[in-house]
DNA sequence: GCGAGTAGGATGTAGATACATGTATAATGA
DNA sequence: TCATTATACATGTATCTACATCCTACTCGC
């Protein structure tokens, strides 16, 4: 009865996910991402490759380190995701003076099933925004680009710092 | 200059990470995870794991279809995960009269392997609520869990209606 | 022009993820 | 009882993810 839906988090603490950060990133990011490959289905893409895909065409032409610092994916994943997408004849790689650079770009086959793909996309990130409000996605967008910037300045430095002083939430 | 930090967003709209709630997620739970499997290193475990020992452990003696409400991951999923962890060694199966169960306890080590992990894990979430706020997770937390349970819902029933009515946001 | 160093990618390995489908066991109804 | 159906889990396949490491092409100093 209480509150129908997902009865997730059993205990106590109803209305959270986890008391664990990343859990929870990570628990509403697979629903998320379920919702949106449902909607690219259709196209063939997911939506990983469709973002990957959007990202190319913006640049025009993109290498993995430009893509890397784009899209904050490993470049190691990155070589893979584009080995398939150039597989499947979506992308090619463009030459470039650097040896060294793999400089990819949409064929136009790519043109087309990005553009094919984007009214799907567009009908996923609508849900979404329609049910949870435009508004409040862009206040946990500010807040979850924050917590992008602090993890990756976090793994930088290492950051040893044992500082303790906020108690709260700090047990699973 | 501007903005120290990752330069994510090359584009005109700054600050914001991705044009796509989907990417936007994918991309701060990438990152969030390396900083959590980066503490929990020493003890072998990944956050992923953690996660479901943990569950495991509060649940006292779980089956997968419990464990699936619970952390919201595919059945499919914890299938290979349990395996891997059965494999480790740190949990068991546990007879059940349904014989269609699979029941799953933590061992002794199990229970070594997780208490020694909690403190990596607080750290973690330590070094992300401090810099974050606690606060401004709280708030975060509130509308990712909204996000969830609007994902889920519209999974379920296809939720074909094209209502179109919100029209900013929906260019990748 | 050459050796040292660095930057950009590729590869080996391993886990996380999930769709489609298969299998076994329990519950149900005629 | 027994066929039917539903439930819980397993398997095949494919992609996403990333750490450790390797290779290669450029750069820089001499």
């Amino acid at each position: 009865m209480t509150r129908g839906g997902t009865k997730l988090t059993t205990g106590q603490d109803r209305g959270r996910l986890s008391p664990c950060v990343c859990n929870t990133l990570r628990m509403v990011t697979r629903v998320v991402t379920q919702l949106y490959d449902d909607c690219l289905r259709p196209s063939g893409l997911r939506v990983t490759q469709f973002s990957i895909l959007a990202a190319i065409a913006r640049l025009g032409e993109a290498s993995l380190k430009q893509l890397e610092d784009e899209l904050a994916i490993d470049q190691t994943t990155l070589t893979r995701s584009l080995g398939l997408l150039e597989r499947d004849g979506v992308i090619e790689r463009a030459s470039h003076p650097d040896g060294r650079i793999k400089a990819m770009r949409l064929t136009a086959r790519g043109r087309r099933a990005l553009e094919e793909a984007r009214p799907m996309w567009a009908q996923a990130q609508g849900k979404v925004l329609r049910a949870l409000g435009t508004k409040a996605w862009a206040d946990a967008e500010r807040r979850l680009t924050r917590l992008h910037h602090v993890a990756v300045r976090k793994r930088r430095h290492g950051e040893i710092r044992a500082s303790y002083g906020d108690p709260g939430a700090l047990t699973f």
